[in-house]
DNA sequence: CATACACTGGTTTTT
DNA sequence: CCAGTGTATG
């Protein structure tokens, strides 16, 4: 094993350590992932077999790289070691061990989105008035007691609130509907193993006897469910060696919990420490900014990283006006860098996914390549999750979220009430689709959408029989077909689009291949483990970094990776750190984590970029900047007060009577203390319309937009249609909408509010 | 009984 | 801004 630069002493050293509990307090960009790879392949270089390795990772990308690097170490692939997140393994585990459960082992996986259906039935079926009551609210208070491994009766003890009381009472309902669905949530994928491995002896004994090491990446991000976990598993040969930084951790609101990293020294006696905080990641001013910044933390074990690579350009922390010129900023800059620099190399890093709009906007007209990471993912987009459903419901026959879906679309006469009938009508213990087949000899369903219920149920669950012996791509295919999937969506708005989003979903799952994702050579589905990987898979697992695009993404997903060249965006207070993190002193430093994540994901160049006003939800708004700003050394940062009068400059010409934020990119740039430059007021109030709830301040529409009288006959431009000539105008205020006749693409309908308008 | 449109409300990050 | 829900219409 000699392949790489040489290990420092202290990487050596975690990869040498044997016998017994390790903790790698590893910094950013300290290559912990080289250890641990190192580490894993020097296990089986010594003869340890890789099936009895478990390798724990953040995403199953982390995993899939972490394979390929062992093959490249070893010239071999580490085959049969147990390697995804916890939530894949999980999920194996289960699917293994499924007759020690209440389920069967083609069970499905519920997504957030499945599992708030089922919250609402929940509530309907205990009485719990949703209108009273947020689902949303009972699901997340749900979850979280899951992650802590907390029942219903538990729960039912301890409810002191009313809303706890709420959930007292839904929670046992919806564990009774994933049971008589079949279905697991993502809760469950931990907690059950975790019962499992706590309760059955049987299954301890196999899984902990048989696992010599365990290594987990990313520990300070664990909860509850999977600190349980990682001890049962490791409870026979205490081999576990877990990687982590407590300032990066950045999921507490996800139930993830400090203590499982800071604690354990404490939890695994005798536990060997290593502490990796030399950086091979980023310059100095890099650094300098991370560590001045993260220093401001209580909650930490004091360290500092250490540059290997020297001095560097300055970071820059860039103010602009709006979020627009934020984003023409960005992609001039990635312009301007083209001959040190490809699009590949940059990374736009934003504290919420909504913030990509004005990004994928400035690359397209600079026609920049871009790629984005996460917001409505591929298999969250209608279209995917309806084609998923009939899949979902082939597999797995009892799935009732996967029927009410697939039965609602394409359009078939079975409408709300129809189904209403047929909720009420189904016998105790009978599924929702058997009650369907039989649906014309019950009385209660209407004669027409009877006929069509059984249609559908028949044809389902003839699929079921079939697709034992096809292949997955045959059975996805047949439904695309019989379903009349392809004549619904010609006739639909983005039909194009979203067909060719079906091509793709039946392209994936004729290019899936299984092999590796479980031992099983029984009877585990093909389609069954697509179905598996779909519901597990993460944005950034669908991350591709050899494109050659900028890649846009939140903080979250930018954990891990690391970018030539990085923006920050957005700081602005309210934003980054958000609104309701300001009142908790925890949350607080937890944005604080996340700035520090996105400043580390740097190599050479860095920028930190803020807006004086933002547009947000509708409305738009004076922004500050971010304290965090305030916390970056000056002698490391260069500040520079971007877009003023340059470009946007007819943008600026027509802002009108606003003292708030007219451009003064003159002093105040060097010294940072700009709150709202000329003050508190509002660009406009009320609005010409005077429109709006009444005693209620409102902004109004963009600033130049007060210059546009917006009458008909008017000619105005467009950001996306160009020019056109106002034909019609409906509504007020806010609410104003246009028909324009544009010269280039016909007449369209706008929201004058949002259109961003400019005189033409 | 299904569908089309208006309205309300809520909105962070994700396996 | 968007989605999810409620109401008017066919």
């Amino acid at each position: 094993m000699s392949r790489g630069p040489a290990l420092n002493p202290e990487q050596r050293e975690a990869v040498d350590f044997r016998e017994g509990p390790l903790l790698v307090l590893a910094g950013a960009g300290s290559g912990k992932t080289r250890v641990l790879t190192a580490r894993i392949a020097r296990l089986i270089e010594e003869g340890v077999p890789p099936f009895r390795i478990m390798a724990v990772t953040f995403t199953n990308r982390a995993a899939g790289e972490m394979g390929r690097r062992i093959e490249e170490l070893l010239g071999a692939p580490p085959t049969g070691m147990w390697s995804g997140t916890f939530h894949s393994l999980g999920a194996r585990l289960l699917r293994r061990e499924a007759d020690h459960l209440d389920r069967d082992p083609h069970f499905t996986i519920y997504d957030e989105d499945d599992a708030l259906r089922a919250v609402k039935m929940a509530m309907e079926e205990s009485g719990v008035d949703p209108d009273r009551w947020s689902p949303r609210a009972l699901r997340s208070r749900i979850s979280r007691a899951k992650g802590q491994l907390l029942g219903p009766e538990a729960v039912g003890q301890e409810a002191f609130d009313l809303l706890a009381r709420r959930v007292a009472e839904v929670y046992p309902a919806y564990e009774a509907i994933l049971r008589r669905c079949n279905a697991f949530d993502f809760d469950d994928l931990l907690g059950r193993p975790v019962r499992l491995l706590e309760e059955e002896e049987d299954v301890r004994g196999l899984y902990a006897d048989r696992f010599l090491h365990v290594l987990v990446d990313e520990y300070q991000d664990t909860n509850h469910a999977q600190y349980r976990m990682v001890r049962a598993l490791a409870s026979e040969h205490s081999n576990l060696c877990v990687v982590g930084d407590d300032d990066q951790s950045i999921y507490g609101w996800r139930g993830a919990d400090l203590r499982n990293i800071l604690d354990f020294e404490r939890d695994f006696p005798g536990a060997h420490v290593v502490r990796l905080e030399r950086n091979y990641r980023s310059t100095e001013p890099i650094l300098r900014v991370a560590n001045a910044v993260i220093a401001r933390n209580t909650a930490r074990k004091p360290k500092e990283l250490r540059t290997e690579r020297g001095a560097g350009e300055p970071v820059t922390a860039v103010r602009t006006g709006d979020e627009r010129a934020e984003a023409e900023f960005a992609a001039g800059e990635i312009r301007r860098l083209e001959d040190r620099y490809t699009p590949g190399d940059v990374a736009v890093l934003y504290r919420t996914n909504a913030q990509s709009r004005p990004f994928e906007e400035a690359l397209r007209r600079a026609a920049i390549p871009y790629r984005i990471v996460g917001g409505v993912r591929f298999y969250e987009r209608r279209e995917i999750r309806d084609v998923v459903a009939y899949l979902q419901l082939v597999v797995n026959p009892a799935d009732e979220a996967a029927f009410l879906r697939a039965v609602g679309w394409p359009r078939r006469g079975v409408g709300s009430v129809t189904v209403e009938r047929l909720l009420s009508a189904r016998r105790e213990g009978e599924t929702l689709l058997d009650a369907a087949a039989r649906a014309s000899s019950l009385d209660e369903v209407p004669t027409a959408g009877a006929r069509a219920l059984q249609g559908f149920a028949e044809v389902i669950l003839e699929l079921n029989v079939l697709q034992r012996e096809v292949t997955a791509r045959q059975v996805a295919a047949t439904c695309v077909e019989t379903f009349g999937i392809r004549e619904a969506l010609s006739g639909e708005e983005d039909g194009e689009d979203r067909l060719a989003n079906v091509e793709e979903l039946l392209g994936a799952v004729a290019e899936f291949d299984p092999t590796g994702l479980d031992e099983r050579p029984d009877e585990a589905g093909e389609l069954e483990l697509f179905l598996e990987r779909v519901a597990l898979l993460s944005d950034i697992d669908r991350w591709d970094p050899e494109q050659g695009s900028v890649s846009l993404m939140t903080l979250h997903n930018a954990k891990g990776l690391e970018f030539p060249v990085v923006f920050v965006a957005g700081l602005e207070r309210g934003l980054f750190p958000l609104a309701r993190a300001e009142a908790s002193a925890d949350e607080y430093e937890e944005e604080r984590r996340l700035f520090y994540v996105g400043v580390t994901r740097a190599r050479d160049l860095l920028y930190l970029t803020h807006a004086d006003r933002r547009w947000r939800a509708g409305s738009g708004g004076q922004a500050e900047p971010s304290p965090f700003l305030d916390e970056v050394p000056e002698d490391a940062v260069e500040r520079r007060r971007v877009g003023g009068s340059r470009r946007g400059g007819s943008r600026a010409a027509g802002v009108r009577g606003s003292p708030g934020w007219r451009t003064r990119d003159d002093a105040s740039a060097a010294s940072f203390t700009w709150r709202a430059g000329g003050g508190s007021e509002p660009a406009a109030i009320g609005g010409p319309s005077g429109g709006g709830r009444p005693g209620e301040l409102r902004y109004d529409f963009d600033d130049t937009q007060e210059t546009l009288r917006l009458d008909p006959g008017e000619r105005v431009v467009h950001p996306a249609f160009g020019e056109g000539t106002i034909q019609d105008r409906s509504g007020s205020g806010r609410r104003t909408k246009l028909t324009i006749e544009f010269d280039e693409s016909g007449t369209r309908k706008v929201m004058a509010a949002f259109a961003d308008l400019r005189p033409a």
